[in-house]
RNA sequence: GUGGCCAUAGUUCAGUCGGUUAGAACGCCAGGUUGUGGCCCUGGAGGUCGUGGGUUCAAAUCCCACUGGUCACCCCA
């Protein structure tokens, strides 16, 4: 074998897009539902782009990005996520300017480089919205609802929704202050990394996931504790409206995204389901991120879930996609009908019926063989028997009945 | 980036203490009375045992390196 696919990358097998196609139609039912309209933009784009955005601390910019020149020397990378190139579309294209809100989704591939594990691919998908130009509560609890129906609707259930307010510019820089104080004194004991977050990121400290460092912090002042009242109320409101719209949720006072243009609401969805890797979805509130990127001061909220790891929740269900198969199959049962049957095929395809016919030369019992592989709901046998009658027998392949069907009305017959 | 585990037909795997033609199941192909699939029966094709080196009379088996996969750390979708 002389080629493989890059490392961390993966062929989407012909036997496994039915079950990407009805995951996305479902994503995509939804989205209509909630009237997001899809956006597509391109998978790279300039690095300072994402570098900005994400924030050049972060783990994404710092050591993840595909970052490479193109022949003119210019840097650039492929996408890590999907928010950034959603921003500037929303600004190149002055999408503020026609509509007070962009209601926006997309769905494809992300690039991050890092070590594949389970849930994690170099090339993987993501689906995600951005409701951009509305900073109310209600609109951030429409998209985490909305992130939720799509789960629901896939019969996922085993999943957790856990939500935080991060703060906003004026309240969560006198927070760190705190923080970082507190954090300052027992420094030599957290783990490196976390020492390495106490003056960069210091609410990075609490959301680490060792053990040791967990136990150090138990007793820190979160960031719940010091929102200003605008960022306060703002949260209590999205906590009562997702308690009136019946969605569980546990607040995490700890919750810090690994982007860094997140202000006031940040929630994630993980599942058990999936192991190591169990964050399903992450989204959040981001009022500074347009100005930042040129755009006017337009608040906005968004989520982005990833398909891979829902899919394998869908996989471990064993949940079967609907089967793409043939109405019927027609079989040349001599050398003398294999035109016929091929002509025949190929007119009741362009009426819109699913048919196949064997392209190998092969006997009668061979063709028989494909159309039950194929797992088409009927055969026709043909031969110039038939030819001359007018007539075959049209089996029905699960209950092995048969009729006589007249050959010029086979098209009608399958209509209905 | 660091670490653990793994690598044998298309797939999932067996392969003894190192020993002579490397197996099974499923899948694939062809048959099982003249023109009908699924079950069953018979036969067949298909392997540089990941790659390269080493030890040995002899290596799928032991050792080393590399490559790939996988899981975990970090972090995240």
């Amino acid at each position: 074998m002389n080629y493989r696919s890059i490392k961390g990358t993966k062929d989407i097998l012909p036997s496994e897009t039915p079950l990407w196609q009805f995951v996305e139609q479902t994503i995509r039912e939804v989205f209509r539902q909630f009237n997001y309209k899809e956006i597509r933009t391109p998978v790279f784009e300039t690095t300072s782009l994402f570098a900005r955005s994400i924030g050049e601390l972060t783990d994404i910019v710092g050591k993840e990005m595909y970052t490479f020149q193109d022949r003119s020397g210019d840097s650039i990378t492929l996408r890590p996520e999907g928010t950034a190139s959603a921003i500037r579309a929303y600004i190149q294209n002055n999408l503020g300017e026609a509509l007070p809100l962009s209601k926006v989704y997309y769905i494809g591939p992300m690039f991050r480089q890092e070590r594949p594990q389970a849930g994690r691919l170099r090339q993987f998908h993501q689906f995600g919205a951005e409701a951009i130009g509305s900073p109310t509560a209600e609109t951030d609890v429409e998209i985490i609802a909305m992130t939720i129906e799509i789960y629901k609707r896939l019969g996922i259930t085993n999943y957790s929704l856990q939500i935080n307010s991060v703060g906003d510019e004026e309240c969560r820089p006198k927070y760190k202050e705190i923080l970082n104080a507190e954090l300052q004194k027992i420094a030599g004991q957290l783990s490196t990394e976390s020492q390495k977050r106490i003056d960069q990121n210091p609410m990075r400290v609490l959301d680490s996931k060792n053990e040791n460092d967990q136990k150090l912090t138990a007793g820190m002042p979160l960031i719940t504790d010091y929102l200003n009242e605008e960022c306060a109320t703002h949260f209590a409101k999205v906590k009562s409206l997702l308690t009136a719209y019946g969605i569980p949720y546990t607040v995490n006072g700890r919750l810090v995204r690994g982007l860094d243009y997140y202000t006031k609401t940040a929630f994630e969805i993980t599942s058990t389901e999936l192991g190591s890797q169990d964050a399903l979805a992450g989204g959040g509130r981001y009022d500074l991120l347009v100005k930042e990127l040129g755009g006017k001061q337009t608040p906005s909220v968004g989520f982005a879930a990833g398909m891979e790891r829902l899919l394998m929740i869908l996989e471990k269900k064993g949940f079967q996609p609907p089967q793409q198969r043939p109405t019927v199959f027609i079989a040349a049962a001599d050398d003398a009908a294999r035109e016929w049957v091929l002509t025949t095929t190929m007119k009741l395809r362009s009426q819109g019926i699913a048919s196949e016919c064997d392209l190998l030369a092969r006997s009668l019992k061979s063709q028989m063989k494909e159309a039950d592989r194929q797992q088409a709901e009927f055969s026709l046998v043909v031969g110039a028997t038939e030819l001359e009658s007018g007539k075959a027998l049209l089996k029905h392949l699960s209950d092995h009945s048969q009729q006589n069907i007249v050959l010029e009305a086979i098209a009608e017959f399958f209509k209905h």
